[in-house]
This record gives C-alpha cells, sequence and structure tokens, in this order.
DNA sequence: TCAAAAATCTAGTAAAACTATAGGGTTATG
DNA sequence: CATAACCCTATAGTTTTACTAGATTTTTGA
C-alpha cells in the first residue's frame, strides 16, 4: 500500500511549479536541483501530467513548465491519479478500468475494498495545489536548504 | 496504491476460518481448496498471522487453524498491517518504523500523507472479521460455486 | 505401533515492477 | 546558428512478488 517515486516526486515537482510560477515556466533541470531529483527521470514524469492537462509546456530556451489550470482547481488526487493510476486497493473495485473478478458478486472483501477505495480518493482530492503550496511559501524564501536531501517523501 | 496478494488472500483465509472454525480446525488444504488459493503460498501467509497471535494452529491429524481471538476482535486492519506491513501511503510517515526524511520538518506533502495513513488504517479497522463472517453465511451452506474462480480480490 | 494427516522450516526462482539512465531527436530564442 | 529547453523511445540494474519445492516434525487413530 504504498505510493511509488513517481506519486512522490511528480506531486512535489507539481508543487514547485505552483509556487514558481509567477516568474515564469519553470525548467525541468530547476525543478530537479531544487529538490534533488533526477532531471531526466523527472522529464518522464512530466509527459502523462502534460497529456492530462495538469501542465502545460513551452519549449526552446526560456522555456519550462506552467500549471495547466489554476492551482486551486488541481487536487492531490488529480496528479496522484495520472502518475499511479487509479487510486484502489485492489484492482476489481478500480472505477476506470475495473478488472473483474469472477467472485465479485459474493465476495465478502469487496466492500471494504470499495470503502477504503472511496475514503482514499476523497482524502487526497481534499488538498489542493494552492493549499500545498501556500504552506511553504515562506520558506521559499529563506535560504536554501543545506542539509542532505533524502527523498522518502 | 495496491493491496499484493498476501493481505488480500490473507484477510479472506481468515474469514473463511472464522466461518468455518465452529466445525473444528481448518486445514489449510481445506481453506486453500474453498478459496482456490495455492496451499503451499496460504501456509507461508499463516506463519505471521500466526506469529501476531490472530491464529492459533493445531498440528497433527485433525489439526488446523483456529482464531487466536474473537472475530469480533480481529479487525481488516490487524489483518493487513500484518501481511502488508504498516499501512501508509509513503515510509516516512509510518509509525512503527519510520524511515527518517531529512526534509520532514519542512516537508510540505508530509500532512496529506499523514492524513491519508490515518484514515485509511480508521477505515480499515472499522470493519471486523465477525462483520465479514456474517455477510456470507448464507451463500456457506448453499452449493460449491462451479465457475472458474480468478483471485482479483 | 505405525501410517497418514497435518503443520513447520528452509530454499530457490521466474516474472513483473520499479527506478532510473541513455541516446537521439525537435522547437524556440536571442 | 548556437544554445536552451522540451520530446520520445529504449534499455538496464535492482527489488519485489508470487509462487514452487523438498525435507522435517507433530499428532491422531486404527
Amino acid at each position: 500500500m504504498k505510493l511509488s517515486t513517481k506519486g512522490r516526486y511528480g506531486l512535489r515537482a507539481m508543487v514547485d511549479i505552483a509556487q514558481q510560477q509567477d516568474a515564469g515556466p519553470v525548467a525541468i533541470h530547476t525543478i530537479a536541483q531544487r529538490q534533488s531529483l533526477s532531471s531526466r527521470y523527472l522529464e518522464q514524469l512530466l509527459i502523462p501530467l502534460k497529456q492530462a492537462g495538469l501542465v502545460k509546456s513551452l519549449r526552446g530556451a526560456q522555456g519550462g513548465y506552467v500549471l495547466g489550470r489554476s492551482a486551486v482547481k488541481i487536487t492531490v488526487g488529480d496528479i496522484i491519479r495520472v502518475l499511479e493510476g487509479p487510486i484502489a486497493p485492489v484492482d476489481c473495485v478500480n472505477e476506470i478500468n475495473p478488472d473483474e473478478c469472477m467472485r465479485a458478486e459474493h465476495c465478502v472483501t469487496r466492500k471494504v475494498w470499495t470503502r477504503l477505495r472511496d475514503t482514499m480518493n476523497e482524502v487526497l482530492d481534499s488538498y489542493t495545489l494552492e493549499d500545498l503550496a501556500q504552506e511553504s511559501m515562506p520558506l521559499a524564501g529563506s535560504a536554501v536548504i543545506d542539509y542532505d536531501l533524502d527523498n522518502k517523501c
């Protein structure tokens, strides 16, 4: 029941873009540096985010990424669903592409998974990018953090 | 954000034991047959469940497994935590063995993961084995289900 | 007593998923 | 026209998953 690096890094990248885009498009390598991520890996995460309309890209020098729509209209759930696929503890209760199971009708555990799925989606959709971007605004202006960064979150 | 077969099969096995234990200890191969699982695999899932006290075993002929305590005192969360490890979307918000992250104090995403972790645990702990065992009692008495079983849940 | 039923212990392993890395493009700017 | 930036595809190393297998121990009941 863990998120992969896709969801974790992707969300951090989106928050970064939300916080910095007032100064113009944000380049991949800028995000990567600030978040201490591999820029080649981050590049791959931005492709599906772009396809989903959560970011827009501007090519060429001075290019980079901006949000596809207002930060108040992008939820954490929106981002995670793009990067990790449908949020569901088991495939058989996944709305998009339900991996149907013959036992579904008599399945005792199914209602637990359905309830868990709904709750997870509700929680993740209750946070917008705006919420998170505001959260660390004060820090963003202060000194660069100089401790060793690891990437558990 | 998916459960593995350990959690899914393990929960089904526990429900099976809860439903059938009035007739005495339930053997692994009986559970495996009824749930169409590999008995050698199921065997491995029962070891940690036993260590956690969720089941007790009786060796020798006529042996098998019984619940370690009343079905009303075993939650789905208890079972999943034993088989899948701590329920948390990222390791850094896992209470048992937090995989600490240097950025934790300034981490914007952390509160989302903490909230999600708590909600997931609440949902899973809101269902007891008794709840699930009762659910399908009527079916247990009827004919054996003869369709191809797959194991998505 | 002994055969069979059942759990237990210890390894091994093929396939999939994860986490990147790498190379070679295309587009836009100044 | 050099450079900065995004775009696309492939591939490699590692870890996890989901089993399979062999050998052993314990208990029952005939």
